[in-house]
RNA sequence: GCGAUAGUAGUCUAGCGGUAGGACAGGAGCUUCCCAAGCUUCUAGCCCGGGUUCGAUUCCCGGCUAUCGCACCA
């Protein structure tokens, strides 16, 4: 029990933020339950994600199923790109990536080959786990999503989504009409997401099932200005971009304005976005100094994107977690459901002024090429659209015959037309949250030690913001009327949306200590002065200092902690 | 998934081929009262399934989970 890993996991379990699934039939590796304080933190959580998200940003929230139908995953890529190439040893049963042993063996191009034609290439090769030749291997495809069906039988294959940003993209056409045609905008959505991961280790840190935040806004690929980028321009943070990576070098602090003007960061919209998640993650308490942003290298970026960017929180278990994801997609999804589904994607972006094209307009006798052409008529028409016109006419290629048709069949109109906008398919800026991380970090991070009395004192140090119980009510006795009085406070406090926790039970001393390990923020204690002056004690968890506070004024003095808008170190 | 190691009250742990003891935590009572005091008392456990055996928590096999290495990590 040295690790922080352990200790965070072990009050984890006990105390009620997070533990192993269905324990009492053995859990599950990849599967967690949230218990009653991990429930009311993650809320919170998700609810300062919405605060960010929804309302200060304009980005709506919207809810999709969990199983989608395949077409959405074709067009994703997930069915294809999401799946590795496995195979079984059949000496030591080790589960083999066949294009890597293949190309471990020389094979060129075997990230693209089909699984027969790669068994057969590595029929002949070595197992890298027990040298033996490999011989009859099968090759079969292990795909990360859950597959299942929808309905009975099995006509209409469903996956559990493996993220939760197809659902903006899949929803775009009514999205771009609630947002009444306009660019830029964003829709957001928190819920689960779902990968048959092949081994899950590292704790909540890679899950089968797993909560994302995800963002997609919507810009126009010509205007990566983000509107409100004065927010963060001075707003300053490590950045590891790919050349310092490259160089070996630590991160650097820079603003966002230096960044985009230097083009570390490909664009304002990805800076104001990775200075917002920087705000967030900072607010529901990972810290600062654990906390940096990396940039993709170039081989792992994907081929479609601008850039990309992961906010990674310090572990002193697992190094640098990549727990948030920022990446300028492009118009690569956009492109990809509308050439899958067959619907344009596009939002109609009118000019200031229309436009005067020339437009040079081939308009076909009809009357004229059907006698001719008969049953080619129309065919030779659609030509005449791309032909090359000489004095003998329009030399146009049908069925692979080089064709000349004699300038009376058609008529040649340059006409001057007004053309009042354009179609544009929308880039996305797509910030994307993994909450399990997030929390992970938060805990950890916050988890602390200290002395108090030559004992020590586990103390969570959670911001008030997301702390699951937000005040103790604790009676210095169970008599002379301090337990009623403080039964009325808890209810009060409760009565304004506040979670407060009523508790008599032992020695004053140890209901704080079991306030601390939990990360409550504040105990009020009743005393006997309390009857006299109407006044109790307000202690704070991280100094252990307390103040006497009104009982009157204790309603808004602890929702003013809470929100942040006062500090206990100002009241003391 | 493979290999190694492990799995005993809520947590940490002792122990054994004859079904288990402690510490802390928790409940009740007394007492005390502003930082885990004390006393009394109670609750609560051998991961699951098979095998060997008169008898298995203990030995064997399988499973699950955890830790570590390997592989995997969109």
């Amino acid at each position: 029990m040295s690790d922080v890993y352990e200790k965070v996991m072990e009050l984890a379990k006990r105390r009620g933020y997070v533990w192993p699934t269905s324990e009492i039939y053995g859990s599950v590796a990849g599967f967690i339950d949230y218990g009653p304080l991990g429930s009311m933190l993650k809320r919170r959580i998700e609810q300062i994600w919405r605060q960010f998200y929804v309302i200060m940003e304009g980005c709506y929230e919207i809810e999709c199923p969990t199983i989608g139908q395949e077409a959405i995953f074709i067009a994703s890529g997930h069915v294809k790109g999401f799946s590795d190439k496995m195979c079984q040893c059949p000496h030591c049963n080790e589960y083999l990536r066949a294009d890597h042993v293949a190309e471990g063996g020389g094979v060129n191009g075997a990230s693209t080959m089909k699984e027969d034609a790669l068994s057969s290439a590595i029929s002949g090769l070595p197992c890298p786990a027990c040298g033996k030749v490999l011989g009859e291997v099968n090759v079969f495809q292990f795909n990360l999503m859950f597959r299942t069906m929808i309905g009975p039988g099995s006509q209409r294959v469903g996956y559990l989504r493996p993220e939760t940003a197809q659902g903006m993209f899949t929803d775009f056409p009514r999205l771009l009409r609630f947002y009444r045609d306009k660019l830029p905008f964003g829709a957001v959505q928190i819920g689960k997401s779902y990968r048959n991961e092949i081994s899950p280790r590292q704790g909540m840190i890679r899950l089968r099932e797993f909560t994302q935040a995800e963002a997609e806004i919507f810009v126009h690929p010509a205007q990566k200005q983000h509107p409100n980028f004065s927010r963060y321009r001075e707003y300053a943070f490590p950045l590891l971009s790919s050349v310092q990576q490259q160089k070996g070098d630590p991160p650097l602090m820079m603003t966002m304005g230096d960044a985009v003007r230097d083009g570390i960061v490909a664009n304002e919209y990805v800076a104001y976005y990775l200075a917002l998640t920087h705000e967030l993650l900072v607010k529901i308490g990972v810290r600062p100094e654990r906390l940096r942003f990396r940039q993709h290298l170039p081989d792992e970026l994907a081929h479609y994107a601008a850039d990309c960017w992961d906010a990674e929180c310090f572990s002193d278990r697992f190094g640098w977690v990549e727990t948030v994801g920022i990446a300028d997609r492009t118009d690569y999804d956009l492109k990809a459901h509308s050439g899958e589904s067959g619907q344009p994607l596009t939002v109609f972006i009118q000019y200031p002024e229309p436009r005067r094209e020339e437009h040079r307009r081939v308009v076909a006798r009809m009357g004229l090429l059907g006698p001719r052409f008969r049953d080619k008529a129309k065919a030779v028409a659609d030509a005449l659209e791309k032909a090359t016109f000489s004095e003998d006419g329009a030399n146009i290629r049908l069925d692979g015959q080089d064709l000349v048709i004699p300038p009376d069949c058609y008529e040649v109109r340059d006409e001057v037309v007004e053309v009042q906008g354009v179609e544009v398919t929308p880039h996305v800026i797509e910030p994307s949250y993994g909450i399990d991380r997030m929390i992970y970090a938060v805990l950890e991070q916050r988890y602390d030690e200290d002395e108090a009395d030559g004992e020590v004192r586990k103390v969570m140090r959670l911001p008030a913001a997301v702390a699951p119980i937000q005040v103790a009510i604790l009676p210095l006795m169970t008599r002379d009327g301090l337990d009623t009085i403080a039964l009325d406070i808890t209810k009060k406090l409760q009565e304004k949306g506040i979670m407060a926790e009523y508790d008599d039970s032992g020695a004053i001393g140890r209901r704080y200590r079991r306030q601390d390990e939990v990360g409550t923020p504040f105990a009020v204690t009743i005393d006997y002065d309390t009857k006299e002056t109407g006044t109790v004690t307000l202690r704070d968890r991280d100094s252990m200092k307390q103040v006497r506070v009104a009982v009157s004024d204790l309603n808004s003095t602890i929702n003013d902690l809470i929100s942040g808008m006062r500090t206990f170190s100002s009241m003391v």
